[in-house]
Order: structure tokens, then C-alpha cells, then sequence
DNA sequence: TTGATATATGAGCAGTTACTCATATGTAAG
DNA sequence: CTTACATATGAGTAACTGCTCATATATCAA
């Protein structure tokens, strides 16, 4: 069934077909993107390594970060559209920490990799 | 040291510095955001997911993936550029597979955790 | 109420991305 | 050599990203 050459009439269709059978559905391919865009960007790596460890409010986490206000802010707006971030007001403040175990585990996981690079 | 309201020259002192000791150097932020953004794509999911099992031809990964030959090479390129991936000439064709455990690793780990919600 | 503080958000912009189309390169067969 | 095939790549483009700046909203204090 298997042809020795390519194009684009006769391909090799066995190993095409095997291959079908490990390719992910398209739905599942977004879903997976979706997550691991989250970490896609050095600044939410960053955040996240922040949130990871304790729940900080706005100002707090652009200090530590050495980023405006603004900027934080629509970066945590990304991160709650993606539900990676829950937040909690006291008072004026508004306080952010994880709220996405799946994303927590890739982020320890990925520094792992990185440290024993 | 630390005070009971947010401004730009009167942050929460100890807060901020205890959140310090958590965050991630940049290098080690940006390379871990390297490290993600290979998977933060749909098109780049579903060829990960083919070469997890097996090495592909670039003609026979198009058909796969339903793709024009150019994207899926210019796709490789990147992959190979991040170092996702190699590549193993025979005869008119090449061969990919993955050249990253790393990162077939976290692959599985997303795929995991989207199966069990 | 008025003013200060904390956060959110819209507009705009420069940089990036993921493709298409045309073409170049490399390999094998005749 | 010439021709066909397999892959790579440059240019162009529409969509997306991550920021800045200005401003809006929400809460608290006086």
C-alpha cells in the first residue's frame, strides 16, 4: 500500500495511517496550546513563580517584578481569562494567587528540566 | 517594615522581599518560556504528538496534519531552531523526530492532565 | 462630599507569528 | 546533461502580543 516516494497523490499511506493514530484531536492540540501559552512568556513565568509561593496583591507583585501597574494588570487580566489565576479584594487591594494546579505542576516540572539541563 | 497601604515609594517591604526570594531569574524565566512556547501552538502540538511516536518525512507529516509542505517545513524550522526536533536525510527525503525529552515530557504531563479534566 | 489610593481597561503601537506563494536547493533517475 | 521529486527559504501579510499612556472604576479616609 506503501509507495516509495512522496507527493502529493501517492504518499507513503501506512505509515501516514500510523501516524493518524497518535495524532492528537484538534480540539485537545488548542486545549494544550492554551495551557502551555500560559508559560509561554518570560514576565506570567515570572508571575507564576511568584504566585506559586504565596498570594500577593497588585502593587506588591509590580515592585517585585519592577513592572507598572498597568502592565501587571493585563497581564493578570491574560492569566484570568485563562484561568490560571484566581483573585480575592481586601479593601482596596486586590490579592492574586494560583488557581491552576495542572499549570503549577508544568512550571515545577519545566524548572526541574531546566536545572538539570 | 512593611505598611498597610500600596504606593509607588511605600510598598509592603517584607512582603515584596520575601516574594523576591521565589521568583525565578530572568535567564531562567526566559529559557523556560523558550521551553513552553514550543508547545503553545496548536500546529506545533499535533506535530509533537506524531514524532512522540515515530520519525515522519516532511511530506508524509503534511499529509498528516492536512498542511501545505511549506508550513510544515517552515514549522520544523522552528522546531529545529528551539531544538525540539532533528532531522535524518535518506536519499530525496528527511526524516524528523523528536530531539527533546524535556519537552516530550511536559508534553505527555499536558496531555495528562487534559484527560483527567 | 472630596481627595487619595488600588486596580482595571481602552487605544495605540512596535514587534512577533503562522501562514501563503514563488522560488531555490539538493537528490535521484533516465 | 535534463527532468522529476523532496525539502528549504525569502518576501509578503493579516492576526496577535505585550507593552505605554491616559483614563475609568472602586474603595477608604477625612
Amino acid at each position: 500500500m506503501s509507495g516509495d516516494q512522496c507527493s502529493t497523490t501517492y504518499i507513503h499511506e501506512d505509515r501516514v495511517q500510523d501516524a493518524l493514530s497518535f495524532l492528537v484531536k484538534d480540539s485537545t492540540a488548542e486545549l494544550l496550546a492554551e495551557t502551555f501559552k500560559a508559560l509561554s512568556d518570560p514576565t506570567r513565568v515570572r508571575m507564576v513563580s511568584l504566585l506559586a509561593d504565596a498570594e500577593l496583591c497588585v502593587c506588591d507583585l509590580a515592585a517585585a517584578l519592577g513592572m507598572s501597574q498597568s502592565a501587571v494588570s493585563h497581564q493578570l487580566r491574560t492569566l484570568r481569562d485563562m484561568r490560571i489565576v484566581r483573585r480575592r479584594r481586601d479593601g482596596r487591594q486586590i490579592f492574586y494567587s494560583l488557581d491552576d494546579e495542572h499549570v503549577a505542576d508544568l512550571y515545577r516540572r519545566g524548572l526541574e528540566h531546566v536545572a538539570h539541563g
